[in-house]
DNA sequence: CTGAAAGCGCTTACAG
DNA sequence: CTGAAAGCGCTTACAG
């Protein structure tokens, strides 16, 4: 008989089928030594029972420890965003560690690719069951995701996507849409005759998908709204010191491109603050200014009316939306979704509180 | 001994101390049949050693069922805004039934006292031990709340805050800080000359505090960013059909208030639809406009451009958080915070998928 | 005031 | 291939 609380048990079951415990829980765990029909038989009361687990005695009863890992860049002053997504986690496995869940984080440091290899050798000796990684160097994650499938790891990806490879699950936002939001703020803030200026701070030669992906939503959004008039201008900057940067600035923006400032500018990256920054020194107050993440810098240009919206990427809920995907994968066996897209928050002095605390 | 997964158990603290673990149970449940000096000697020890019970165990141990009531109108044409924390509700009990939780919901029609205090009564028989209000009405509200805490029922507020009552918490938005950030969008968008117009739709004589203070943080941004030159007016339209409130914007809007235009109007609440409505019959493209919620016929003006920013409450969080809240007060035995504001949402039709789907 | 025992629903060796 | 028994950490009557 079900309980008082019209739960079926395994008892229930076990007593019905005509056989102990032990064979339901082989069944439904699908261990192989039940004959054929025994299990048969069993499934189906199963289903018209509609039996479902109570996690809390089975984990209770199960010595079974999950462990996870985290692989994510170290925060420094060039890459403070990642303290967040950080907290993250520790808020999720704070939530369900008492289900047998481990967490070993990992951090390397940001620019540094050998840091990363050494890093994660490290953290593949000792074999987690699931990691959560950032992908910051295209080759190197490849390889990681390539050598934790022969180690039976999986993978959760965040912030930055390659679908292409094997992986549980993806959580971030959708960098394509974040632009098409940048040019709706910028195109409406600005007259019919705006011209608008993309700046992207790359690394190297190339700027990373990210940042391209987001250059191409906000092209995108000026010709499916018929604004293919409105001219749009480019500037790459390669990763430098302060002032090299701000010679850059000083050439390309006060020489003036095409003869005369641009109306607005979208920076497709954190590095927002810098063409803030230029302004403040320039005394430049009438270019609507458009950029990402709530580093502190950015928020005091914010405040300061420099920086006019910052789309924000939730940090926060982002490291516990992966956390807590890994914890429904391994404890719960829920189907998790391929691609977990997080809402494209736009920032205005007057929420951003309400940004910083929250889930 | 802890065991191999150092935690501290019941019986560790038994052993320590030479008593049973009943009497351990006794102590950490506060129950009053233990002797002052063995009390005292086994607080001392569960300090030194740490512990922290196992939720899961003592969950299963427990024939303890908590049963959570919520009271919010009925989704109807007039509110389909409350399907939504209804579904966050339903999310969170899922999530948290194996925890010997119930959930009953209630629901009352949203424009009648009389329904809401058939209802309510209704729920006081069945005694839950917590309870989610939306307080439509003010009066009864109070006397709701007064009735519980008789009954020993905690409450808690969503979306509308009466914070002079006792409840144990309040999940919902800063209206007075939504005010302003619809007044930053406003501003940014329109020219330095700008005029503005605040519509309020109200129920009988005067509109709710929520909405009165949406429309107080409008006009805060202006003298805080020394901008109180720009004209604001308002105009406050009482409840009615379609057409006496076509009427009204009608002669308001078209004969002119002070003789043109406004620039941008702000639609205190979720029926920013009808200005939308009124805009699209009238033609008239060129006049900026905000308001609340993320309705169907909202969401579509917003995609034709009619609106041009939705602020949104994030209803599935909300009810999600709320329900979650009364799960933390009496299964873990957290201390819940007194006020829970969900981040101030600006939508655009570029954002609002993810707005949609996501927790 | 305190202890011993049974039980929550499930899992885990072990024996056959 | 299957069953009986012990155990996960805690709570609950019951007996004294």
């Amino acid at each position: 008989m079900p309980d008082k609380f019209s739960r079926v048990r395994i008892s229930d079951i076990a007593t019905k089928a005509g056989v102990s415990t032990g064979t339901i829980d082989r069944v439904l765990h699908n261990r192989s030594e039940v004959a054929p029909a025994t299990r048969k038989k069993i499934l189906k009361i199963i289903e018209e029972m509609n039996y479902k687990p109570d996690i809390l005695a089975s984990t209770l009863a199960s010595k079974k420890i999950y462990r996870f890992a985290s692989l994510i860049p170290e925060a420094d002053d060039s890459s403070q965003f990642w303290t967040i997504p950080a907290a993250g986690f520790a808020k999720a496995h704070a939530q369900v560690k008492h289900y047998g869940i481990e967490h070993e984080p990992y951090f390397f440091k940001y620019f540094n690719k050998n840091s990363f290899l050494k890093v994660s050798s490290e953290l593949l000796k000792s074999k987690p069951d699931g990691v959560i990684l950032a992908p910051i160097f295209a080759g190197p994650a490849k390889d990681f995701v390539n050598q934790c499938q022969e180690l039976d790891i999986e993978v959760l990806f965040i912030n930055a996507d390659m679908a292409n490879l094997e992986r549980l699950s993806f959580v971030g936002q959708d960098s394509f849409r974040s632009g098409m939001v940048a040019a709706r703020l910028l195109n409406y803030g600005t007259p019919d005759d705006a011209k608008f200026l993309v700046v992207n701070f790359i690394s190297r030669k190339s700027a990373n998908l990210h940042l391209l992906n987001r250059e191409e939503g906000f092209r995108a959004f000026f010709s499916q709204h018929s604004l293919s008039h409105k001219k749009l201008q480019k500037l790459d900057i390669i990763q430098g010191d302060f002032e090299s940067i701000n010679d850059i600035l000083n050439k390309e923006l006060l020489s003036g491109i095409s003869g005369s400032l641009p109306d607005g500018i979208f920076v497709t990256n954190s590095r927002v603050f810098l063409v803030a920054d230029f302004f403040a020194r320039n005394n430049i107050n009438n270019i609507r200014l458009v950029g990402y993440d709530l580093l502190d810098i950015n928020m005091m240009h914010l405040r300061n009316d420099r920086i006019d919206f910052l789309i924000s990427q939730k940090p926060l809920v982002q490291g516990y939306l992966s956390f807590m995907t890994l914890f429904d994968h391994f404890v719960l066996k829920k189907t998790v979704p391929k691609y977990q897209y997080l809402p494209i928050d736009i920032i205005t002095p007057e929420n951003l509180d309400y940004y910083l605390t929250n889930l």
